[in-house]
DNA sequence: TGAACATATGTGAAAATACACATATAAACT
DNA sequence: AGTTTATATGTGTATTTTCACATATGTTCA
C-alpha cells in the first residue's frame, strides 16, 4: 500500500520513468524505503489503472521506447489524504542484524565482536555517505521550501546511522567486558 | 526466510507452541521483529516437514488441544550455520511515518508539527515501555550468559526510541523557524 | 571478439505477509 | 444475557515483495 504513496510522492517532484523512479529509490529514499523494480513498473501500471496517474509513451530512436509517468488530480488528491490522515501507526521494524544479534548467545564472543565491527563498518560507510549527499544539496544547512521532507529525513539517516554506530561501540564493550569476566582464555 | 531463524532461535529457549510464540514475538522481539500469528503456524508446519523441528499434540481438557515443537538437531545446526555466515547485507529500513515526513512540503506546517508531537508521543510511550522491561529482566544492568542477546537488543530498542525523540524534537524546531522566516502569520 | 554496463520495460512464478473468517471452551466482566 | 478476554489452531484468499528470466540496442572496457 505505501508503495502507491512513495511513487505519487515522487512524481509531485516531477515526471518520471518507471526506470528513473526506480534510480530515485536507489538515491534518495534509500534510508527508508526500497522497492524492485518489477515492483515499481506493475505498480504503476496498477495506478494508471485507477486513474492516479497517466503516461505517454516516448519514441527513442537509439535506445527502447520509455515511458513518461504523470500525477494526475486524482492521485494528488489521494496523496493528501493519506498525508493528512490522523492515525499514526507504530511502524515496525524488521531488521535481520539485530535478529542475528539477538541469539549472540549462541555463537563465541570472537564471532560476535567480528559481526559487530562489520556491522559498524557498514554504518559508518552508510553515515558517510549520507554526510556527503547532504553537503552537497543542503550547502550550510539550507534548503528550500520545496526540499523540506527530504531535508528533514536524511537527517534522521544521518542520525540512524550514528545511533548504529554507537550501539555497536557500545555492544563490543560489553562482551569485552564479559569475556573478561566469564574466563581467563585470552 | 528470516522468520525461520527468528523461530528457530526462540526454540532455543525453549520448547513451545505455536500461541505462545506468538506472544513472545510480541513481547520481546517487539524492537525488531513481528509477525502475524498465522504465518508463524504455517511456518512451523513447513519446518517440521524440513525436519527442523518436531512436535508434540498434548491433548487438554478444559482448553483446545496444542502443539509442542521441539528444536531438533538439524534445525540447531542450519541456525548456527546462518548465525555464523559472515555475509552481512544492508538492512533495508521500511517506515511508514518517514515517508510521509519525506513529503511535509506538501501539508501545512501545523499539519506536520502535530504529526510530529504525536510520533514523538508514541516513541516516547515505546521508550517507557523498554525501559520497564529492562529493568524487570535486568535488574542493575545484571544479565546471565543466556541472555546476552536480549541485553543487546533491548538496549537498541531504547537507544532507538530515543534517537527518534530526539529527532522528532530537531524537526519540530526546524518548522517552526522556516514558519516564522517564511510567513507572518500566527 | 567478448563481456559488462547503461538504457528501458516487462512476464511468470515463488515466497513472504496480512486479512477475514472459522472452530472450540471457560472465565470474567458489564 | 451478552461481550470481551484468554486459550489454542488453523483455512482461504489477497496483497506485497522478490527472483529468475526475457527482450532490445548502443557504448565502453578488457
Amino acid at each position: 500500500m505505501a508503495l502507491k504513496y512513495a511513487l505519487l510522492g515522487l512524481l509531485t517532484k516531477n515526471e518520471a520513468t518507471g526506470y528513473e523512479l526506480n534510480q530515485q529509490f536507489k538515491e534518495t529514499m534509500i534510508h527508508f524505503w526500497s522497492a524492485h523494480h518489477t515492483q515499481i513498473y506493475r505498480q504503476l501500471v496498477k495506478m494508471e489503472e485507477e486513474g492516479l496517474v497517466s503516461s505517454q509513451v516516448v519514441h527513442q530512436v537509439d535506445y527502447p521506447d520509455k515511458k513518461i509517468y504523470r500525477l494526475e488530480d486524482k492521485g494528488y488528491d489521494t496523496l493528501l489524504q493519506w498525508l493528512l490522515s490522523k492515525e499514526i501507526l507504530p511502524s515496525n521494524l524488521k531488521n535481520d542484524l539485530l535478529l542475528r544479534v539477538s541469539l549472540f548467545q549462541l555463537i563465541p564472543p570472537d564471532e560476535a565482536i567480528a559481526f559487530l565491527e562489520r556491522a559498524k563498518e557498514q554504518h559508518m560507510f552508510g553515515h558517510g555517505l549520507m554526510e556527503k549527499w547532504r553537503d552537497s544539496h543542503f550547502p550550510e544547512g539550507q534548503f528550500n521550501q520545496g526540499d523540506l521532507g527530504e531535508y528533514l529525513t536524511s537527517e534522521f539517516g544521518k542520525r540512524y546511522m550514528q545511533h548504529w554506530i554507537d550501539w555497536c561501540d557500545w555492544a563490543i564493550h560489553v562482551i569485552k567486558r564479559t569475556k573478561e569476566k566469564g574466563s581467563d582464555e585470552e
